[in-house]
DNA sequence: AACTATTTATAAGA
DNA sequence: TTCTTATAAATAGTT
């Protein structure tokens, strides 16, 4: 609808797509609100538009200025429309979950609590997820350095072995002060090929 | 946009606002999902139709018959509908929370995370104002009750009182085994115009 | 569930 | 961003 017909995918270019983003978010917003009026239903809408993508825009526009307060006035920008959005959200829950449910009983809204609940789940488990990402990267670099220590206190044993054997020839098996001298200063580590684990409490993970 | 336009307010023909809901919603979704492609946006749609409404639907149009195993079956095809409801919040709150969030970081999880958790409460609140309304109301049966309890025990002290009386004018001040005889026999209650309070703890109420 | 006369949404351009 | 307008799409009333 439109002086041209467009196909439904992802438009190219950036402006044109925020363009279209704005006129139909207002038109789909209006719809919903049509719909919720006339047949006297709830209906809940939630649009994010990307961060990232708004955050590339500015970058592409302003990249000939980089002027460094325009990128904090970006985000002080951000900042205050995703407050907005954040209010927006909080009323169209506070509507739908507050204030509609006039018919609902106890046992409805513990069935919309235990929704409400799996999808905290869900966003903690992808939260997790990244964390958990993020842990097994470290432990992949921790495990090379360790195995890297390995190698080095095999190395620094292997030269003191050489010099208690050279120091027992010159002194016998105690030291010039009349310590006893033992020949494995360094344990940590040596002998065990055990990986070490630097992993934090797995995330739950439920099956559904 | 149709043969003729309408205002937009409450179909009062309950037929009709059925069938503008069937068609606006499918309207409505097949926007949503366009608004989400071409803007690579993250739209979620929450639609609810009222049980209720079905329910004084399916009244209304079998009232004459009047059925017990109509509504058995009426229950059986709600619990059936319910479920698929649920089943497809579930897919759009997975799709949104779970698949379609790859740009999101921790911290914009986070927030999603608390904007969850603000829902939860909200729908929480609700039930507990419920359940609190319930508690308020059987507080004041009870303290009805409690009020009759006593005035009777007045009663029943002022019989004792003149019974005791009676017995000292015969007896004494002891009774026929020897024990001494106390004048007030009930005292819980008597004196203290506090009402009982029936309550289970207080839900939060947070500011925001 | 289809049909179609209209209204409404919106793509492109200014 | 906002307005304009030609045109596509949605849908109200009808069959």
């Amino acid at each position: 609808m439109g002086r041209g017909k467009i196909a439904i995918r992802r438009i190219d270019n950036s402006a044109s797509r925020q363009v279209t983003f704005s006129k139909r978010r207002k038109g789909l917003i209006k719809k919903a609100k049509e719909l919720a009026i006339l047949c006297d239903a709830e209906v809940g809408l939630v649009i994010f538009s990307s961060i990232i993508e708004r955050y590339n825009n500015l970058k592409e526009e302003h990249q000939q200025l980089s002027n460094p307060s325009s990128e904090v006035k970006f985000w002080q920008r951000e900042a205050a429309i995703l407050k907005q959005q954040l209010q927006n959200l909080q009323d169209n829950h506070r509507q739908l979950m507050g204030e509609q449910l006039y018919g609902l009983r106890v046992e409805d809204l513990q069935n919309l609590e235990n929704q409400l609940e799996m999808s905290l789940k869900g966003v903690r488990m992808k939260k997790e997820r990244i964390l958990t990402n993020e842990i097994e990267e470290l432990n992949r670099r921790g495990n090379l350095i360790h195995q890297e220590n390995v190698e080095l206190f095999k190395k620094v044993n292997l030269i003191r072995k050489e010099n208690i054997e050279l120091h027992k020839k010159v002194y016998g098996t105690r030291d010039e002060n009349g310590n006893a001298v033992s020949s494995y200063v360094f344990h940590s580590g040596e002998g065990s090929n055990v990986p070490i684990h630097l992993q934090l409490s797995q995330p739950e993970r439920d099956k559904d």
